[in-house]
DNA sequence: CGTAGGATTGAATAACGTCAACTGGAGTGG
DNA sequence: CCACTCCAGTTGACGTTATTCAATCCTACG
């Protein structure tokens, strides 16, 4: 249930993906793991993070890449003296790439303990101008990076119902935790119901309501932060656009409301 | 008051940069004119657009980058047969970034007459990695996609007060305006009002009555779609973190609730 | 064992969305 | 040239519902 953090417990500076459980899908796919551990000892470092320890804050010059290897970060801004969530990164995720030429437009804070592999972007950059694998793989990240976002913003687009909201969070998280290799069905939320709702754009308390009305119909059972999908088809049947399958259930839609010539 | 469409009326294939009024924040900035003319002529196409022309849809392969010339376009996805815009572009603006590596995950379409210059991303990623300032000019900019992406999401988190999210969205429009050498104070908007509710997440009647609303108040004019900002200082009070300076406000807010050491 | 902060529940308010009718201008065709 | 149509925009009344304010519970940790 609980996502073991095998990479917990671990020398402090010198990068290397030789036990990395995430280097299938990290640099070593791109170039290989000898080549990897090689460029990554040289122009990567490795950092512990303890909750609440912050990565970056917006305003401030984007040196660097982070990617999260273990634990989980949450980026964010202060508007008006309330937090609002922008992203949550798992393990694998890419953290400051909307920094790569410009400031930090949010905060980034580690919401467990965790490790993150460090690259200063310049490096990064002429690597990818020297080897097309490692411009690929920054290109892939990046674009995926967007696309989240992307989906995020639509969700927020949405109406308003937190019970739709809640699950395209739990379900999204669920899909991410099992493309981890963790259980899909059951898992602990790095969030708390404050954080959940200001990621969600709800209020602390509609989170609350909302989670124990889905839990008293049988979709799920919660216990504090444990969570654990009972009805997975049943939650899918009230997600909204499916962000498993981009294409295919949006492309039907699309022809219903067309803007046709003027 | 109304964008004059200088570049409008232009030979339909080759592209140039030679008369782009946007040539100094472009390509040109990057490598200079005669260097971004000769390799635009290359690797470029220019097209022409009409009001619903579709440039890509969404789970569409990402073949290639667009950039705005004249015009706007919006960015869209069908979430159960209602339209959510999730971009607005405008002159200068790329489109299609989050699809650099991977399939689209919206769609994108005209809303007016316009011009995009088209270049396979194949193309400009071997150019990037030839020349650095491409590289630059590419990261720079898909930088700016994720920071402007970031900013419209802060927005729809916020709390549901529509005065406040259609301020947000006239100025940053306004802003936008001004940046191109157009009146900051006076332009027409490139959204219906179910388009602007579809972008800010409200409905159309509410875009409606609180665009009047903020027009009683002796805020702005609005007729149709022509927009006179009538007292923008106290438009600015109203707006919520400021996109204009994405540093200094966002700190200064940041020390009120912080996560500390658990 | 005690406390602090997160989580939960309750009640009342305010406001956004919905349904629906109406207006006005632009474009079309007689 | 005028009448007609169509659709974006506007306004009104209503119901629903998320927020707010507040009090309480509970859990984790010292």
């Amino acid at each position: 249930m609980e996502p073991r953090s095998r990479a917990a417990r671990m020398s402090a500076t010198a990068a290397s993906c030789v036990h990395c459980p995430l280097a299938d899908d990290c640099l070593p796919a791109a170039i290989g793991l000898r080549r990897a551990t090689q460029l990554l000892a040289r122009i990567g470092r490795r950092r512990l993070l303890r909750r609440g320890d912050v990565l970056f804050r917006a305003g401030a010059p984007g040196h660097d890449l982070h990617v999260l290897r273990a634990g989980a970060v949450k980026g964010f801004v202060f508007d008006d003296g309330v937090e609002h969530l922008t992203a949550l990164y798992l393990p694998g995720d890419w953290i400051g790439t909307s920094a790569i030429r410009s400031p930090h437009a949010k905060s980034a804070a580690a919401l467990e303990t965790g490790v993150v592999c460090t690259i200063p972007w310049g490096r990064l950059e002429r690597q990818a101008r020297r080897e097309p694998p490692v411009q690929r793989w920054l290109h892939d990240r990046i674009s995926r990076a967007l696309t989240r976002t992307g989906a995020h913003l639509a969700l927020l687009q949405g109406p308003r119902d937190p019970e739709v909201r809640l699950i395209a969070f739990l379900l999204d998280l669920s899909a991410r935790y099992h493309a981890l290799g963790y259980s899909a069905t059951e898992f602990r939320l790095p969030l708390s119901r404050a954080e959940i709702g200001a990621y969600l754009g709800l209020a602390e308390e509609t989170v609350c309501r909302n989670l124990t009305a889905l839990a008293r119909r049988g979709w799920l059972d919660v216990a504090g932060r444990l969570v654990r999908m009972r009805d997975t088809a049943a939650l899918r049947t009230f997600a909204p656009l499916d962000t498993r399958s981009p294409g295919a259930a949006m492309d039907a839609r699309e022809d219903v409301r067309r803007n046709r010539r003027a």
